[in-house]
Order: structure tokens, then sequence, then C-alpha cells
DNA sequence: GCTGTTTTGTCAATGTATTGTATATATTTT
DNA sequence: AAAATATATACAATACATTGACAAAACAGC
């Protein structure tokens, strides 16, 4: 049994807003203590971390009251917080104001620690912006992740349990967010892909997240796509715009003659080259009308005018 | 039930549209909130969809009012059957009853429709259960789908498109289903993992939503594992037993006898491998205690006394 | 071709509802 | 006494409802 102020730490939501929703909707209704303190049994916090998901799919707290709890806890997706309980440490000594919310995750791929890492996320994704996350959450935790590897602290397994987690954390994103093809407004849709042998997709998803958000229709077509492939996609879908991810020099070397080859036939469709492999001074591509982006995680700020 | 906004996202039209179109041709007539505010049942979304699927193909709006509501969703019904014109051939596996399922998501993939394969999923896990989905309607989708790129019917980028998303709904089940690990009653947790080389996760991914299905704590590490990291990895977690997934003979065979090596250093833990690159009469694994499973996506009733 | 009408999607203005947060005050726990 | 909690109320930002107008496109007739 949790008091008030252990389950708000442990779900990410204020005691505050434990008990609106209680007074509002009811679907928390805790037991109460000899001086009449809520006492909230251990599924509630799995109901509150089954919230979480939800809402930020994009649903609102409304409907899912409507729902009900038990709907709730059976069909979305549940996230079983344990003991682990996660502490937001103030300024301890990480650089950046963000480092409160990166530092757990990155302990967590070291341990191989699955709960610690559900449980940080969402804290992450409870206090900041969808957007503030991507950015400045899951951009740096990867990096220094990688960093780490290469330093023999984080394994392969922990960057694939990291990686694997937040590619479906930011696929939810992407889920939620804007019309999707086929929309209304007949727009051109945007293809978003990976460098043919490129098979990292962290990058490619922000920059997916990030143009959805904007109301453009994605298409998103993930891992190492053979440009035969895309080329077909481009004229299958009438593609306005093509975003490639490539992160390795040597992909993006190995198949550069023929990428340029692709943007000389398509003059009419924008490509936008980006990934820790690009540099910005690329002019050979920048002169075929190809832009460059060399930022694995462009912000939103960044993306506009690349697409004004 | 949606508010106007959620169902505004899920089916791509603007809030606005939505009321216009429930003022001037009413096939919408959404129950009201304490509030007044508009509540759609989820047939209205599956409407939708169908609606858009109508207007991409030529038809007005004002048609389909006229056609009204109940025969929208029975000709989609009918089309998802028979329009498809998909027809059993020999040597590829039965049709069953699920042919009504599988064939939308074939065209889906081989006309790049990303709304087309959103509904396919939808009606697939709205009517069956998740199990029989993963098992009935995804792993014939995606073999069908391997079979018509094979004969150029679909390219690359369908199949990428398709196993993308499915791979994110199976992630959903995956993370909905069952205590993971960490969970209050400590369990050997099981590894699942694609042998070194291996990159396709959808048949990982199911053998892994069975497992959390068994209420046993997963710890999913996605593709391409290294040994190395999977050594670090069973002691770090302390795991029970590994499942490791392999589509391409070769890839196994350059591994196998590091895998050999492994399995013969562990002989507390158990290990099976399975995918379509295993043959059942594998007695050189068999023999060092690592069980095989061939079939790519097992049945619940074959993984069950594989662990009992 | 041109013009008028219908269809169809969007937008603006205004009021209400929803929803997260903050305040004030009393009570309980530590 | 200090911190945490309970209750009630207030408030601002956002989402929603309603009405009416408006523009682009399709279509009819000339």
């Amino acid at each position: 049994m949790y008091k008030i102020g252990t389950l708000a730490k442990k779900s990410g939501y204020s005691p505050n807003l434990l008990r609106v929703w209680e007074k509002r909707y009811g679907f928390l209704q805790p037991g109460r203590g000899s001086g009449g303190q809520r006492l909230y049994p251990e599924e509630d916090l799995r109901l509150l971390l089954v919230i979480r998901r939800e809402l930020e799919k994009g649903r609102s707290i409304g409907e899912l009251a409507l729902l009900g709890r038990a709907q709730l806890l059976l069909t979305a997706g549940a996230a079983a917080g344990s003991d682990a309980a996660w502490q937001p440490q103030p300024g301890s000594g990480e650089p950046g104001e963000y480092g409160a919310f990166v530092a757990p995750l990155v302990e967590a791929a070291a341990a191989l620690d699955l709960t610690a890492l559900t449980l940080g996320l969402d804290a992450a994704f409870s206090r900041l912006s969808p957007d503030v996350v991507v950015h400045r959450v899951i951009a740096p935790a990867m990096a220094r992740i990688g960093g780490e590897w290469r330093q023999g602290r984080v394994t392969v397994a922990g960057e694939h349990l990291v990686s694997s987690l937040m590619e479906y954390r930011l696929r939810n994103l992407l889920e939620a967010s804007g019309p999707r093809v086929g929309a209304s407004v007949r727009q051109a849709p945007v293809i978003c892909a990976c460098f043919p042998g490129e098979e990292h997709r962290l990058g490619l998803l922000s920059v997916a997240y990030c143009l959805a958000r904007q109301g453009l229709p994605v298409l998103y077509l993930g891992a190492s796509l053979p440009f035969a492939a895309l080329e077909v996609s481009i004229n299958q879908a009438g593609a306005g715009s093509v975003w490639l991810s490539v992160t390795g020099p040597e992909i993006l070397q190995s198949s550069r003659r023929q990428f340029i080859n692709l943007i000389s036939a398509y003059p009419a469709v924008r490509f936008v080259l980006g990934g820790q492999a690009v540099t910005a001074e690329d002019e050979q591509l920048s002169n075929k009308g190809c832009r460059v982006c060399p930022c694995p995680f462009p912000l939103p700020d960044g993306i506009v005018p690349l697409l004004g």
C-alpha cells in the first residue's frame, strides 16, 4: 500500500492531480488509513502507468475515465512498476538541466534494468513535453550510452535494450501525432527511411515524429531501404520529399554515387540527408539539391525552415 | 469512446470536418457526454477509415452519404474478403478461415497503403484474440508478403512498411502482457534476442509475447546480439533461459561453432533456438541441450511444453 | 469557351467544458 | 515543530460546441 506521496513519485503525477482525478473521475478509490490518509494498492500504480501511456498517445483523461478501470487495465499497455523507486536527484552534478533524467537511463542500460528504464522514461515523459524528452533526454542518453559502450561500461545488450524500448516509445508518439498518409487534404507525403545498409532507426524516428507533429503525412519505412525500393515508393506514394538517415560514414560512402544519381533523377522531390555520417559542408550533395542535416536528432526549431 | 479530437487524430480528418459531416449527412451520430461533448464509438473510426478509402477511389462524400452507414461498413467487409482476389495457391499454406484478414494486409503492402494497413490490423485485432492475430494473421501475411516480394509484386518498401507497423503492434502486446523483469515475485528472466547478424525481429517478438503472456519476465534485447554481450546479459540478469531467433541458414552457419561453445559453457541455462533457419532434426544442437524450434511463429500450444 | 449553382472543406467569433495547477486552511504523521 | 496530507475553492490554458460566412472545386446549362 502506497501513501499519496509515494504513489505520486512512482507514477510521476502530482499528489494534487491524483486527488483531483479521484474526485472528478473516480477511477482511483483508495482505502483510508486511521487518520483519513489515502492508501493505494499496487494495482493503482499500474493503472496510472497505463493512463500515462494512453495520454501519450493523445487521448484525454475524460475519455479514459469513460472507459473505466477494468478496461484500461485489460487492454492498454501496462508497465509493472516495482519497488525500484525513481528519485529525481535535482542538480546531482550532471551537466545540463536534464541530466537528472538522462543519468538514470544510462545507469539502467549499464545494469540491464528494464524496470528502472521504464520508470526513468515514464518520469521524463510525465514531467517534460514530448519534444523535450526526444531531444534533451533520449538523444543525450543514447549519445552517453554510446560513449559508455566504447569504454566497455555498457554492453551491446544494454544498448539494445534501451534503444529497443526508446524506439517503441518514439513509435508511440509517431502513431499519435498528426494526420496520416491519405488525410483529407491531399498533401504529398514525406517518406522517412534509413539509407541502404543503415540499421539505426532512432534518429530517423525522431525526425519522423517532428515532421508528423507539423501535420505532414509521414510514410515511415524503417531501416535500410534499397534505392530501387525507394524509387518505387516515391512514385507509388507521390512523395513530395524524402528524409534519409545515415549514421555510418562508410555506409554513406559506399552508396554515395547511386544516391547522387537518384537525386538527379527526381529534381521535383526534395531530398534531405541526415544523421551523424553527414557533414554540413558537403557541397557536392548540396549542389545537387539535397539538403544535409548533420544533427542526428534535429531540434524542432531546426526543422521548420528546412521544410518551409 | 473517443472525443472528437482523438477521433480526428486517428482518422486524419479535422474536428471541424467531422462536425460538418455530421450536420450535413448525418452518418455520424455520436452520443453526448455530460457537458455536451461528442462521444464516438469505436465503430465510427472504422467507418471513417472506410470512407477515406472510398474517397480515394474517387467517389464523393455525398454519394457515400446516400449509401448509408450500414452499407458502407458492410461493403468494406465484403471487399476485404472478396475484392482482394486472393486465391489460395498450392504449396503456400492453406488459406484457412483467416484469409479475409490476411489478404488486405498483403494488398496494403503492395500498394504502400498505410491507411489500409492500419485498418486491416485494427479489424483483425478488434475481432480476433491477440494470439490468433499473431499466429493466424500476421504470420501468414508476412509469409505471403515474402512470397510476393520474390515475385516482384511487393517491393522492399512494402515489406518494410508492414513489418515496421507489425513490430510496433507486437511490441504493444508485449508491453501490455504480464509482469516484467523486476516484478514482485523474483523469477529468473527469459532473454529474447536475435542471433548475431540476424535483423528480423518479428518472429522473436511473437515468441517474446507468448512467453510474457505466460507470466514469465521477458528481457527483450532485439536484433543481432553478439555472443559476448549475450553472455554478459545472462550473468547480469541471472537468466534462466535464452530464446534466440535466426531466419537465415547462412547466419546460423557462420556462428554455429561459437554458439555451441556458449551452450556448453552454461549448462544450467536452457537455450532455445528458433526461426526458419533451424531444422528440427538438428541433433548436434539437441544433444548439447539446446531445444530447437523451426517454426518462426511458434503456436501458443507449442510453446507451453517447451518451457513446462 | 463562359456563367451560375451545388458541393465541399475551411475558417472566424463567441460561449462553454475540460483539465492541470495553485491557493488557503485544517488535520495528521513524524 | 516540521512535513505530509485532506478538503475546498479559484484560476488559466486548452479543447469543444455552435453559428455563420467564405472560397475552391465540381458540375450544369448555355
